[in-house]
DNA sequence: TACCGGTACTCAGTGTTACTTTGTACTGGT
DNA sequence: ACCAGTACAAAGTAACACTGAGTACCGGTA
């Protein structure tokens, strides 16, 4: 996928990351699995381990360390309540942002009947 | 505002100013006065020059120096063939990414029916 | 005349974020 | 013994919005 959603994820990714933690508790790799099964199939791992350890280091996530059966040690992260807030704000940035720009959309309907007359 | 906010308008703010031009051409002063009164109040007026820089390097703008009665003369901006096709795109990108996010929100509300029965 | 506020643009430096690439390490199947 | 899949980590890169300072011109007021 292009650069364009490149662009637009920052910012958003770690909101969507939040927001499926919210859902489930999950570890790095489960992580992975779930952004990509919604439509976003190119995130790349490394992506998302680099976001887990941000997360981490605000405080906005519990980490246990669970035993696998296949590979490392599990690290499963859990949204806390501070992640929950975090998560919240998301929500109403989010909500800020899509509705001013829905609006510029819908303006740009009404281009066709503006677009006579113009001069300096 | 926030931090988030500067993160989440990421490769939107570009797509935000397009939309504006698409509407009508317009000068830098005026772009950033136009983006405020769309909400974004805290957009910083070297923000918006440099954003200028950028889609006129990439050729998504016509450029055309006009005289201003008070200060130096005014670099109006047209969105051309390739700047809205561009600008296509955007609407494109931003309407995949606003579906996944709000389908979130949607399971977000779900999250209590599924909040059991939770084993390895 | 001298100064100030408003208009209008430019540039250099900073911080954050997502991507890429590479590496480590453990398991089970052929 | 090797390879694919699972699981995590880390270093380097590119893009973008912000900050802050600077340049330049106009009209009004003291």
């Amino acid at each position: 996928m292009g650069k364009q959603m490149t662009e637009m994820l920052k910012g958003t990714l770690e909101g969507i990351v939040l927001a499926l933690l919210a859902e489930q508790p999950a570890y790095g790799y489960e992580i992975t699995t779930r952004v990509r099964d919604h439509g976003f199939t190119d995130i790349a791992e490394g992506t998302i381990y680099a976001l887990l350890v941000r997360v981490e280091q605000k405080k906005l996530v519990d980490v246990e360390k669970v035993p696998s059966e296949k590979g490392p040690p599990r690290k499963v992260y859990t949204l806390n309540s501070a992640g929950t807030q975090e998560l919240e704000e998301f929500w109403k940035t989010w909500s800020f942002l899509a509705q001013r720009i829905d609006s510029l959309r819908t303006e740009d309907a009404n281009t066709d009947t503006n677009t006579n007359t113009k001069e300096n």
